[in-house]
DNA sequence: CGTTGTTTGGAATGATCGGTCAACACCGGT
DNA sequence: ACCGGTGTTGACCGATCATTCCAAACAACG
């Protein structure tokens, strides 16, 4: 076993995910991400195949490390009620104070990529699928806390609040202003009661 | 004043609007909307600029054509709570029945590009901003039509509702099943009550 | 019927696209 | 010390990108 790789396959990886995630897959050339991931272009080809199997790499480590990651860490600290008001809350935050305007890379993929590339649509299709699961799961878990009336219908409500998570993700990226964002996070606090 | 155009100007807008909606600004090579369009493609460059030039005349087309008019028959056929959820409603039905998976063409620009071009991120919040004008509106009549109750906050739930149709139209192209799109209907008519 | 100004097709521009290659650098095993 | 194989490198590929140019085709006017 001679040598190994003088690179640390997930950090570079990591670097490749923010720059399909400030500019989108068309927009982003091969030439941006050799520069934003810091090694050979050759490198990546060796190690990530193409431009498409390294954006679904990319797409993947995203859908682990951050919307995976932010859910469970909000399932954990607050369960029930106040993990769903905190994300929308923690959301709108960081939309308003360091002003990145990235958004969510699942949801700026969904309409980008998804109607025309299925091995993509699976990804965030599934991404997405279990961000309504986490709204159905902590709605379920509020109503045993009593925090939540039982006449709300979790499965309904967990897709409502989807459609308004996506909603808050795309204004964030294009009319980021605060009003909007505090009558979408109080209009999610009102389905729950 | 030798010769007049051979081409009607809005007719083959409407073909490069339509080839930007379905693939996106970036995905769309001017091969492909020289191909769409059925004219010369030094004619293109004449008549409307460059690829950038041509994308937003297309914009500003799509939303007079069908933003704008969208709105002003759902105003004028049905004012009052009707236009709302006739909105939802067929969005809905058009994303069901014919099976277009174009979505938004305002939602998709928001994503992809929004955050990068000052001059598009104008139309584009200009135009979210009358479908939120035209949520308000529709609230203020439905309450003057005793529709409504007087307790519905008209702006905070105008900017909900907002978030809430973007989501939808999000998920028409990237998650297109008939339940999520029935929860976030009711949950729209849910807030006028 | 020729002049005039526009549209047209097609070819050609340089730049950039995604992707590949052969040569070199490096290390563990012998 | 040397070798086998892997990692790295920068140069390089044809294709495609947006854009421009040119000469032929054309319709209205004098």
């Amino acid at each position: 076993m001679p040598w190994e790789k003088q690179f640390r396959t997930d950090e570079v990886l990591t670097k490749a995910m923010q720059a399909f995630w400030a500019r989108g897959y068309e927009a982003t050339s091969m030439q941006d991400v050799v520069a934003s991931m810091g090694i050979n272009r050759a490198s990546i080809y060796a190690t990530f195949g193409d431009k498409h199997g390294l954006f679904i790499k990319a797409l993947r480590a995203y859908d682990e490390r951050h919307r995976a990651a932010f859910l469970e860490r909000l399932r954990q600290r607050h369960p029930g009620k106040a993990a769903i008001v905190k994300a929308f809350d923690e959301v709108i935050a960081s939309a308003l104070d360091g002003g990145s305007r990235d958004g969510c890379l699942l949801v700026n993929t969904a309409l980008e990529l998804s109607p025309h590339d299925a091995a993509i649509a699976d990804i965030v299709s599934a991404g997405l699928r279990h961000v309504e699961m986490f709204f159905h799961d902590m709605i379920k878990t509020g109503q045993g806390l009593g925090e939540i009336p039982l006449s709300v219908d979790a499965e309904r409500t967990a897709q409502a609040l989807l459609g308004l998570f996506i909603g808050l993700r795309v204004l964030t990226r294009s009319r980021p202003e605060k009003a909007l964002f505090t009558s979408i996070a109080r209009q999610a606090e009102a389905m729950l009661a």
